[in-house]
DNA sequence: GAAAGGTCCGAAAACCTTTTCGGTCACTGC
DNA sequence: GCAGTGACCGAAAAGGTTTTCGGACCTTTC
């Protein structure tokens, strides 16, 4: 393991040092290192070899001021502690780290304020793109300074129509839902919902609806917005028991929701899936495996979002910028709270 | 609402442009802007206006170029997905965004070939200093290539000791919260764990040992390894009950595996805490607080471990770089799964 | 009135890489 | 032997900022 100590201190070696070692001119030994043609091969072998030698690492800040271009985007986020803006991150990072992009990570915590000093820092910093990450998929205020770089929305869409945005199909992942439900042979579906100022709880429900109602079928009940916790989906579960005993599936609006759910109709001596079937939203993998059993779920697809998200960012720098809201589809996780009835 | 709609393409203002709109030199204007004396009060207050005019933003790789820093580190993760990571990371992007340092984001995705490569690019754009976050606290190898900028590992500490690492200290997190426990009044404490291969299930079974040492009690049974879910607490805890029903405590791996012991323990008709007393590790907010009872729980104060790796790098940045592994004390929060002993 | 001193400003170098363009050199064909 | 032709290499500029240092100008003092 020649794993050399960090010389801190010393200058870090530049095109010059490689230059010099290889006894060409810096043109000469940049053409080299770049591939471009106009080198001999024995020339390009002694430049590639001196490089190596002095591990050279070309300044990336000294090539971007002359390019114009840095190779980096900045993936701006509003709550990194949630959990829906982690997989677009990834997923993002997932599509840049294929090229040579590199991403600043800067999180806003919701603060407007906060947010507009990022953006100074980001621009200052030359970044080619930007991704702004909400924390919800309720619109927001696009970004208060004027950009000269693309930007794209990704899960929470900009208010501004001429803005590009990629979100998730709450409407249709409402809707594949609970033509789950009805493929399991459910007719009788429940909705437990989330927190109704949530335009993801209010689309869900709006899908989850428009299913039932291609299916010529009535709602059980009102749908029950509360909060997205387990201890509202237990006492929902409790309300709907009392009130519709004849209920076979409850669809809900998260995991945790159904988790509760989930422990209500234990307790009520309900089995699931025979007797009930429950389905959540997030598949929030920690709280869906370990569930009871295990937990189908509509997953968002939050990695492909930020991939996409991504993607489009790079087609805007590159050519055109998009615009508009884009969605991308969820899919149903099937286990096993929501067996066939048999 | 003056948010003009982005100029693509139109060249970047320069401070070149702010000198010429001020009417001095682009000497003149840097030192203005940057609050530098010999510059006269009215010169250097038609130059911020010019500035403010154009909306110029310095270039930050040209004042990288220069200083020779450039007010970047790079965070290096292996697993991003993992929940361990993302604290950290808020933690450390916490502490420098105060200042104006901002952060590259990378994902090596546990693979060593991408951790290389995710180095060198974050050498070749010429980072200050680097923070590697491991994906458990199991030690892991120092970064394969020579790295002449300050590296602080944290969560997971470098096998080298010459290096710095920053990692919670389980062994004393395991004693707190036994300690805990026999405070609650609880003597007869079982121990639900997770994967034995991991040093932080060792590392706090020892603890945990040592502190009923201490208070002269024996551990109820055998710590039972297992694995980080549910599935294996409930499995644990029905194991546990049979074989030896006086437990009044059982302290778990996890708050996962806890989670897992609670539902045994309420299908058994043991009542939390009044006759067995559950404590987990994490404090993994949405499994706690979703807990019936909620889950008392041992906080790694991962944040703060971010905070510390930020801080430890910035001094290792400006001074001499510090050595060996230092740790993070973690904190027991307290809920309603071990209330005092009645 | 001249020297001294102080205040403010600007020219130029430096940071490192890429690219353009002109130059050198060897070789070919007459 | 000489023009012409490639192949290869190097000088220099460009990109935007900071810093150094010299110069210009004004005020003060003898």
């Amino acid at each position: 393991m020649a794993r050399t100590p960090a010389p801190r201190g010393t200058r870090a070696v530049t095109l010059s040092d490689v230059a010099r070692l290889a006894g060409v001119s810096v043109a000469t030994a940049s053409k080299a290192l770049n591939g471009r043609n106009h080198v001999h091969p024995q020339t390009r072998e002694r430049v590639l070899e001196a490089a190596a030698q002095l591990s050279f690492s070309p300044n990336s800040l000294a090539r971007g001021l002359l390019a114009g271009r840095t190779g980096t985007v900045g993936l701006l986020t509003s709550d990194l502690v949630g959990r829906f803006s982690l997989p677009i991150l990834m997923g993002a990072e997932d599509a840049f780290g294929a090229g040579q992009v590199s991403v600043f990570l800067c999180d806003a915590r919701g603060d407007a304020i906060r947010e507009r000093h990022h953006v100074q820092a980001l621009l200052s910093r030359r970044v080619d793109g930007l991704i702004v990450v909400g924390s919800s998929t309720d619109p927001r205020p696009p970004l208060a300074d004027a950009v000269d770089v693309p930007v794209v929305y990704a899960y929470a869409p900009s208010e501004a129509p001429e803005d590009l945005s990629i979100v998730p199909d709450n409407v249709n992942a409402g809707r594949m839902a609970v033509e789950h439900l009805i493929a399991c042979g459910r007719t009788r579906i429940a909705h437990i919902s989330g927190d109704r100022q949530y335009s993801a709880a209010r689309d869900r429900a709006a899908g989850a609806q428009a299913a039932l109602d291609a299916a010529g079928l009535d709602l059980v009940g009102e749908v029950a917005y509360g909060a997205w916790e387990e201890g509202w989906g237990r006492a929902a579960a409790g309300m709907l028991l009392d009130r519709e005993p004849e209920v076979d599936a409850v669809l809900c609006g998260s995991d945790q929701v159904a988790r509760g759910v989930l422990d209500t109709l234990r307790e009520r001596g309900r089995r699931v899936p025979e007797d009930v079937a429950v389905m959540g939203f997030d598949n929030w993998d920690v709280l869906a495996t370990g569930a009871r059993p295990q937990l189908t779920s509509v997953d968002m697809n939050l990695e492909e979002l930020g991939r996409a998200a991504a993607r489009a960012l790079f087609e805007a720098i590159d050519a055109e910028h998009g615009r508009g809201v884009h969605t991308v589809q969820c899919r149903v996780v099937v286990r096993g709270s929501t067996a066939s009835a048999g």
